[in-house]
DNA sequence: TCTTCATAGTTTTTT
DNA sequence: ACTATGAAGA
């Protein structure tokens, strides 16, 4: 096979590819072109005669699994590569367990519980407990769980575990344990796995089989794991455990990019490998391909301030580059203003997908989105809710789950009322009661109403057996129609399709089309599984692909000239030509919550590096005086970070301010009045003074004297007044009411019908 | 049992 | 500003 691609990498790229006799750590900085060493090594790996099938990488995301596969494609044939086993850690061994469900107490369709799925669980188990949910937070308790699971502490040894429990006492939630074991009892009567189950029960499988662990280390003679920084213990252990007879083991990652250790990512993973491979080599990429030499430097002298780094030297060959540009501006619109507007000039060079706006929290995006509109700025969003998340999509799809499934009682609880068959939470907790208490599942009392005695009224039983007929015809078509067809079907039979359907607001009808366009969706997976092997794909395939998708992974629409809006986290792994990091602030990125350690502080620095490694020529910061954050205007001063940049790197604002010195002096009156109204002139592009003035600004909300009289008028708004939203757009006033702060408006807008407005928040312009 | 309204609590990041 | 929960009314 040809091997001349070896020339298109340097010196350490090639060491680090041609090394594969023992297990190798090779810390790859920041855009020095790890992908390209790993895929290199894989297709090298395939030219020496390695079968694709024994190799297994190990990614990050979806994505990341995908674009390689792809690449390595390209070099080696789609023929071999589609053979290779890539995937995420939770993909892969979902795969594994369902191969293997039967010897762990579970069947090969077990749900995968999201982690609303898990908390709603959680919240039942408090409840049922008799437990306080103030103290017993949910949030708080699935922390808890996550990481015990993420150390391999089972429910069993959670019991067993002093320290922990003495953490529980001390934090005054000593019932930890009990909730835990309950909660386990209920996910296996459930038939389902969380995500942390997912890596959990792989160890467990490993640890008490060795015969089938002796399968799985023969089958895979090549481990290779990407993002090395961010993988937690019970991933830690299962690759060991994979590798333990061969060693023939590749690592890549960053210990300056470790970010995720809220879910549980261990740094020493990746700082302790000598230690777990001793015989192991180190190789180093240093060299940085992707940014400018700026860019990098100012990058490395952030990244100097944290304590315990793998000793290295990031260096960049390329153009020095310019250097980074510091905004200080007012609010959270002017920041929106002033990124748009940067953006706009920019753009006379760059295409708009050149562009990322990053950001340390998903609420942010709103201002920014809104910005971006008002200058016609074409964008797209990843993260905060994705389309599966949305509340029809997760009805549907706890449809699908019931039928694979009829165990899983997250999906039951979520759509034996949607649409609406009068069956209330007094009837649900019965039945679930009744099943807990008999030890049965809820699906068994459903099926004998009789037999199980639960106490409801005839009304009642004939309501849900009529729901169980729903369901239950599918159960034997699961493997005689593929996805698409028993999708549909379902649809069709739950009733959720003509509830939507029943009247036209744009709320229902948006809701129609999601649903579409899921179907359509799932069309498509049928469709190119087809093509690719010919294999029919049925519902339960389906599902099981979908519950591990996520943002990142979705496929990329028609349109891509768009600017990316997504948080830092998410950008991992990605460039782009210009970045704006955003928010930089106190209390935000650092976060609140990270100032009162130094690791998490030390994390969030890495964070912000990066965020500024992901820019190639240019990259942009800004921090906002004040910003409207859980519905309040909060002041705020620049982040920490910021002067942890050596400032020869940094194009410092000479003054405060400095940003909207060159606006229209007219605004600048306002800036001081935060009414919302205000600041939507000041981020509308090219706004001349008639423009203005022909629509006034609301002014403060003060308190107007509720007389008796029918036509109110507050703050220049009437009822018939014609007024426009910033999202809503054009309509008009019906009536007013309350006072203050509590002063509401009801609106009829042209596109979306009456809103009921608090004009504390409602951004609405009178036109006339 | 369902719908509507009011209030309280809340936002870190995600497989 | 948004959700989740609870109370009251239908």
């Amino acid at each position: 096979m040809d091997e001349t691609f070896l020339n298109e990498l340097n010196k350490s790229q090639q060491e680090a590819v041609l090394f594969n006799d023992g297990p190798s750590l090779v810390i790859a900085g920041a855009g020095s072109g790890k992908t390209r060493v790993l895929t290199y090594k894989i297709a090298y790996l395939l030219s020496q005669g390695i079968p694709a099938e024994s190799i297994l990488s190990l990614t990050f995301t979806n994505k990341a699994a995908k674009e390689m596969k792809e690449r390595i494609a390209q070099m080696v044939g789609w023929q071999t590569s589609r053979r290779l086993w890539m995937g995420t850690f939770h993909s892969t061994f979902s795969r594994i367990l369902r191969a293997e469900s039967d010897i762990l107490g579970f069947t090969s369709q077990f749900t995968i519980y999201d982690s609303s799925d898990s908390k709603s669980l959680i919240k039942v188990i408090v409840k049922e407990l008799g437990l306080d949910d103030k103290i017993y937070k949910a949030n708080a308790i699935q922390n808890r769980i996550s990481f015990a699971k993420n150390n391999l502490i089972t429910a069993q040894s959670y019991r067993a575990n002093n320290n922990l429990l003495e953490t529980d006492r001390q934090s005054k939630i000593p019932q930890v344990a009990e909730i835990y074991t309950i909660y386990a009892r209920r996910c296996k009567a459930a038939n389902a796995m969380d995500f942390d189950d997912l890596l959990l029960f792989t160890n467990i499988l490993f640890r008490d089989h060795p015969e089938i662990l002796a399968k799985y280390k023969d089958f895979f003679q090549f481990v290779l794991v990407d993002e090395y920084q961010d993988t937690n213990f019970a991933q830690y252990l299962i690759v060991k455990r994979l590798v333990e007879d061969h060693h023939r083991l590749c690592v890549v990652g960053d210990d300056a990019q470790s970010i995720y250790s809220f879910r549980g990512a261990n740094i020493d993973n990746i700082l302790s490998f000598k230690t777990t491979y001793p015989e192991c080599r180190i190789f180093k990429l240093e060299q940085n391909y992707r940014s400018t030499q700026n860019i990098v430097n100012a990058a490395n002298s952030l990244i100097e301030k944290n304590k315990g780094q793998i000793q290295k030297k990031v260096f960049s060959q390329n153009a020095e580059g310019e250097i980074i540009k510091v905004y200080s501006v007012y609010s959270d619109y002017d920041e929106g203003f002033t990124v748009a507007n940067a953006i706009g000039e920019i753009h006379a060079q760059s295409a708009y997908s050149e562009f990322a706006i990053l950001y340390r929290t998903n609420s942010q995006s709103r201002v920014l989105e809104e910005a971006l509109r008002k200058r016609n700025i074409p964008y797209r969003i990843y993260g905060g809710l994705s389309f599966y998340q949305r509340k029809e999509i997760k009805d549907v799809l706890s449809y699908f789950r019931l039928v694979i499934n009829p165990y899983d009682e997250e999906a039951l609880k979520r759509v034996i009322n949607v649409p609406a068959r009068g069956i209330g939470t007094t009837t649900i907790d019965k039945l679930m009661d009744c099943a807990h208490t008999q030890d049965v599942s809820a699906w068994d009392v459903l099926s004998n109403i009789l037999k199980y005695n639960l106490n409801v009224n005839s009304g009642t039983a004939s309501k849900l057996s009529k729901f169980r007929d729903i369901i239950s015809p599918f159960i034997s078509l699961l493997s005689e129609l593929n996805a698409y067809e028993l999708g549909t079907a379902i649809v069709k039979a739950s009733g959720i399709l003509t509830e939507a359907l029943m009247d036209n607001t744009p709320e229902n009808l948006s809701r129609k089309d999601n649903i579409e366009e899921l179907l359509k969706a799932i069309h498509e997976f049928c469709e190119m599984r087809a093509e690719e092997d010919g294999s029919t794909v049925y519902l339960a395939d389906f599902l099981s692909e979908v519950s591990l998708l996520t943002d990142q992974d979705k496929t990329d629409e028609d349109d891509n000239n768009r600017v990316t809006l997504m948080t830092v986290h998410a950008s991992k792994g990605l460039e782009f030509k210009h970045v704006f990091i955003v928010g930089m602030e106190e209390e935000l990125f650092p976060s609140a919550r990270s100032l009162s350690s130094e690791r998490d502080l030390e994390e969030e620095r890495r964070l912000f590096y990066v965020a500024i490694t992901r820019a190639k020529e240019t990259c942009h910061i800004s921090y906002a005086k004040s910003r409207f954050r859980n519905g309040k205007n909060n002041f705020c001063n620049p982040s920490r970070f910021i002067k942890d940049i050596d400032p020869k790197y940094l194009n410092l604002p000479q003054q405060d301010f400095q940003s909207i010195s060159n606006r229209d002096t007219e605004f600048k009156s306002s800036f001081f009045e935060r009414k919302s109204s205000s600041f939507q002139q000041t981020s509308m592009p090219k706004v001349t003074p008639n423009s203005f003035q022909s629509q006034k600004p609301l002014r403060k909300i003060t308190s107007s004297p509720d007389a008796m009289g029918q036509t109110k008028e507050i703050n220049g708004l009437h009822e018939g007044a014609l007024i426009e939203h910033a999202i809503f757009g054009q309509g008009t006033v019906i009536s007013l009411s309350g006072e203050g702060s509590d002063a509401r408006a009801i609106v009829s807008f042209d596109s979306v019908g009456q809103k009921n407005l608090l004009l504390k928040y409602a951004k609405l312009n009178i036109i006339e």
